[in-house]
RNA sequence: GGGGGAAUUCCCGAGUGGCCAAAGGGGACAGACUGUAAAUCUGCUAGCUAUGCUUUCGGUGGUUCGAAUCCACCUUCCCCCA
């Protein structure tokens, strides 16, 4: 299922087989959080800009429209005309971001719904439940991602907790996939790591679940608020201590500079708001750094984005046109800068590949990075 | 021809004697955003030799310790009646 092609120091190009077909990794999947990326994209947009996998959400799905209704129509791949990998986030991370609306039992959360408060229990059993409806490729466990900074004592009782959810989540899962009506029997379970910036508490959690025999492993709770240092080093710490013959992910991460030094550190999976939020709010990726489009200096600046990009934007817009667009609102200037940086994700994710299969990704990332910061 | 109303900082618009360089929008300018409660949020928007000073509320003159606010005249615009 999950073969590595080639290393390059502790960078892995690999290949991760799925019912929906074969997942190149390296890869970014594109976020699609309620079933679509937000900024107008459509399938035919993400088969031309080259995205493989697409990343939705269980507790946004299962709030709007239902994941019964999806169930209903067939599962998200059928209902959203994609039929390439879906990877379901768990819920977890909205026991994060929705940290005014929830409550943590052990059992599992009660949230308030943010689009109209009704009450809303999810927990392990539920969450795989609602992926299982989704019939997405790959579900995530259910988790808690922890805010940062949280003490020791906090982070040590929750991720004993978001343990025991984990085998909750795989024996739930396992029935599910054994169930004679269900959609994707195949569907694969993802772990998640988390720890905080507690380096042991990362390594003693990763050894935990690493016994667990899951499809994949992922890293959770990063990017929350800490420095680039503890993130990186964590990453150090906790990498080694996964299943060297699964697959790995680095939960909502991130920058490019964060994706080629996780890649460094071994990280086979990626997802991020930053292209999508980015280009809605006129912030589009370029191999010389970020450009605010809504900046006046574009106003009559007649070049595309990027010069040779191959993006829908790029091959015939300007960035004066584009800023405009913009500034005026119209939903193509968002759709077109979204499409610029999910095409700059994806590509960049493809350059990385092809330099580790190459055996040159330590100089390549050097040179990157260093583009990145020099401006045009 | 007669009667009434209005002119405010880039725009709209509040303010009708001191707490006013002037509310609130909009626009402009800039910043933030990392498993998306996010087409969102924040800051800023007269000038300067800057805990103060100068210019600014259609124009000119006046009343007052003090005027965007009161008075006179002028200019422009709008409405109603002929």
């Amino acid at each position: 299922m999950y073969k590595i092609i080639k290393k390059c120091g502790r960078a892995k190009r690999a290949e991760f087989q799925t019912v929906h077909g074969t997942i190149q990794t390296p890869v970014f999947m594109n976020v699609g959080t309620a079933a679509a990326i937000k900024g107008a994209v459509s399938t035919e947009d993400l088969e031309r800009i080259g995205t493989q996998v697409e990343l939705s959400n269980t507790y946004h799905l299962h709030v709007r429209p239902g994941d019964k209704i999806v169930r209903q129509m067939g599962g998200l791949h059928k209902f959203m005309v994609w039929n390439k990998p879906i990877l379901t986030d768990s819920g977890g991370f909205q026991v994060f971001s929705l940290a005014g609306l929830r409550r943590i039992k052990e059992e599992g959360v009660h949230f308030h719904s943010h689009v109209d408060g009704a009450k809303i229990f999810m927990g392990p059993e539920e969450s795989m439940q609602i992926q299982s409806n989704l019939a997405s490729t790959i579900a995530m466990a259910f988790d808690e991602c922890i805010p940062n900074p949280s003490t020791r004592e906090y982070v040590e009782r929750s991720v004993d907790r978001t343990t025991r959810w984990l085998v909750r989540c795989k024996t739930e899962m396992e029935r599910l996939n054994s169930l004679p009506d269900t959609i994707n029997r195949h569907q694969l379970l993802f772990g998640i790591n988390q720890g905080g910036t507690y380096d042991d508490v990362r390594m003693r959690h990763a050894d935990e679940i690493s016994q667990l025999d899951l499809d994949g492993y992922a890293v959770g709770g990063l990017a929350v608020g800490e420095s680039h240092e503890e993130m990186y080093h964590i990453l150090d710490c906790t990498v080694p201590h996964l299943p060297e013959d699964k697959p790995t992910y680095l939960m909502g991460v991130g920058t490019p500079a964060n994706i080629l030094e996780a890649v460094d550190r071994g990280v086979d999976f990626f997802d991020c708001v930053y292209p999508s939020r980015n280009g809605r709010h006129g912030h589009v990726y370029t191999k010389h750094g970020k450009l605010n489009l809504f900046n006046a200096k574009y106003e009559t600046d007649p070049r595309p984005i990027e010069e040779g990009c191959g993006c829908p934007a790029c091959r015939r817009y300007s960035r004066a046109y584009i800023r405009h667009l913009l500034k005026a609102k119209e939903m193509l200037g968002m759709r077109l800068a979204v499409l610029h940086n999910l095409y700059y994700y994806n590509h960049l994710m493809e350059d990385i590949r092809l330099a580790i299969e190459e055996d040159r990704y330590s100089s390549f990332k050097e040179e990157t990075l260093y583009q990145l910061t020099q401006g045009e």
